[in-house]
Formats: C-alpha cells, sequence, structure tokens
DNA sequence: GTCTATACAAAGATAGAC
DNA sequence: GTCTATCTTTGTATAGAC
C-alpha cells in the first residue's frame, strides 16, 4: 500500500497519515476532543493500531492540534475566495457560504475548531491551535472586507461579529436540530448591514 | 450528613444530590460531556461512588439533563431581569451582563449548555435539553425587547443574533485566550443598533 | 512503513454491607 | 441514604514481528 506521491517535497493526500487527519477533522465535529477515540480514526481511516504513534509521535494531542490546522486553513481558503464587490454583498455571500455549513451542524457535524476549542480542558498548545485558526478566519475575512471598500477598523469589528455568529449559530443549530437559529439571526444581520 | 430541608414538596440547595448537579455544571463548562468523569463530580461534590446512581438512576445522561437544565433557568432568569427602557438600552445591558461570561469563558469556564449541545453525540435527550435551554433564552430575551418596545418579529431576530454572538464569542474567547473577539464584536453590534 | 498483540489506566455501571 | 468494593468496557500508549 501506502501511495506516498511526493510533489515538491509535500506529501499529497491519499497517504495512511493523510487519511487519518481526514478522519480525526470528522471525529472530532462529531464526538469532540474527549468524545473522539483512536479507535473510530483507526476504523474510518482504515490505519492499523501501531501506525498512530509512527505517524504522530506526540499521540492524541498531535493529531488534534494537525486536524485543526487543516480544518482551518480549508474554511480560510473559502473565506478569501468569497465574491462580493462591496462589503455589503460580502456579507451576503457569507451567509451564502455559511448556510450549508449550518445545516451540517444541525445533523450532528459541527466545527473541527470550535471543538478543539470547547473541549481543550487544560492544554494549551490545542488551546492555542483552536486560536490561530480562529485568528486566521477573521483576519482573512477582515482582508476581504476591506478589499471590498470597507474601512480597516469598521471591516475587522464586522468580520469578528460574523465569525463570533457563524460559531455561535453552529451550536445553536446543533442543539435545535435544524436551522431556524441561523436564518433568524442571519436575517437582522443583512437587514442591520443594509441599513449604513 | 445529608441536610435534606424540605420545603413545599421541593428540596432545597444543600443536598448531596444538588451538590453533584452544581458540580456536573461546572466539569461539563470547563471539560465538556465526554470530558467530564465522575470522578471529577465526586470529588468536587463530596458525594460518594454509589450515590451517582442512586440518585440518578439514568447514570450520566440524566446527570448531565439535569445539570443543562439548572444552567438553563439560572440564565434565563438573568436574561429576565435585563434593565433598559428601550431595546437599545436593552443590548447595552445585554452586552454588560455578557462581558464578565466570556472573560470567564476565556479562563477556561465556558457554557454548559454549549458543552452539552456539541458533545451531545447521538444522544437526542441531550442534545434536546440544550435546545430546550437555548430555546428559552432566546425567547426570553425577545419578551424582553418587546416589552422594552421592540416589533415582536424584530425582537425576535434581535435575540437570536444576540444569543448567536453570546454562544460565538465564548468559543472563540476561549481559544484565544483573552476577550477580545468578543469586545470587538460587541463594538459593531452597538454600532448597528444604535443607527436604527 | 505496516501490522498484531498487549500493557496500563480510567471510564461507567452494579452489588451489597451499613 | 451513604459508603466500599468490584465488574466490565474502553481508551491511550507501547513492543516487537514482518
Amino acid at each position: 500500500m501506502a501511495v506516498l506521491v511526493k510533489v515538491g517535497g509535500l506529501r499529497m493526500a491519499g497517504g495512511t497519515r493523510d487519511r487519518m487527519i481526514d478522519a480525526t477533522v470528522d471525529a472530532l465535529r462529531r464526538n469532540g476532543v474527549a468524545g473522539m477515540s483512536f479507535t473510530d480514526v483507526l476504523r474510518q481511516s482504515g490505519a492499523a493500531r501501531g501506525a498512530i504513534y509512527h505517524h504522530f509521535p506526540g499521540g492524541k494531542a498531535q493529531l488534534i492540534a494537525e486536524a485543526a490546522e487543516r480544518f482551518g486553513a480549508e474554511v480560510r481558503g473559502h473565506l478569501a475566495a468569497l465574491p462580493g464587490g462591496d462589503p455589503e454583498a460580502v456579507v451576503e455571500a457569507f451567509v451564502e457560504l455559511v448556510r450549508p455549513v449550518v445545516a451540517a451542524s444541525a445533523t450532528g457535524s459541527g466545527c473541527t475548531v470550535a471543538a478543539v476549542s470547547v473541549g481543550s480542558g487544560d492544554d494549551d498548545a490545542l488551546r492555542q491551535a483552536a486560536g490561530t485558526a480562529f485568528g486566521s478566519w477573521t483576519d482573512g475575512l477582515a482582508a476581504r472586507l476591506v478589499m471590498a471598500g470597507a474601512e480597516p477598523e469598521e471591516a475587522s469589528g464586522l468580520a469578528a461579529l460574523l465569525i463570533a455568529v457563524l460559531e455561535g449559530a453552529q451550536v445553536l443549530c446543533r442543539a435545535a436540530g435544524d436551522t431556524e437559529p441561523f436564518e433568524r439571526a442571519a436575517r437582522t444581520l443583512r437587514a442591520v448591514v443594509r441599513s449604513r
């Protein structure tokens, strides 16, 4: 096995290590940090038990940190690619981007980084991994808003508000079992941005 | 021991059962559902191991559900007591109420109900317990806004937005280790409500 | 690098004496 | 109602053959 393709020194998707991280991303968003077990990850990735400490000498903490990084980078990419010629349009596009994410959360598959934040316990490295991801989202979204013509300070505050709503809505919608809390909040959010 | 005072058929605070629920509220907000152990609860409440299934035949799930209910009721009380003669003032008071909560979250002690929502896994009873608590917060806050003169539909949307920001800010601030994400979002929130 | 087997600790859950 | 003791399962972590 082990189809390890190396391109420019970067290991491409498809390897065991890679599948393990993907499986961890999924297990985290579904069961949280303490609720995720190696058993789940091994079953979903097809890896053997011994593969864990071979690929991740730091054990569970390292695996989780890398999963948070991967998920964080992926979302950041989506945020940077947000369409919209003015701040209002970017907010509109943000709402559309978030809708399916929140829907997934309503059926049990929430935000991996939020799971790491809430479940980090007293592990500072984990907490910081989550903080870095969230920070990159807020900064990326703020930069996107500036690019669309917003004032830097206004963009920073608006981005922080939007990311907070994104995370809060996922928590609420998972508990509610539907996306209604998000739709209500989003309606107000748009009305509010439009009236500026 | 067992200073069980009964008043009108209701067991008052001070009993073993009661202390166990309090300890569970605390353990949940700190470590999440799967991260909370009976060992923690027993140590903090001073109860014996056998007391668990004596007081909570439903085991861990029942204990967690009751903790979510208690925390939910307590917060709902705070929201109902929010001062303010008009919607803008209520929002202002909300921000002040939330500030210390978010600060606690930044040091590791987040929202008990959020922990239950995120950590509920596939247990529908737990998910629903969290949903009920969140629903009561949103409804209570909306009612308070209506009382302060807001239109019912406007109040419903604004309340959903505020609760989402409350929960999202806790997740972000815990990861950041400080309250900056909340302060940024709150600044924008107030500016936005004021401009109506 | 991949796999099997296993050590060791901690979890939830019960039984039964007091 | 309270407590001690224990069963069973599950989880993390490691050792070592291939």
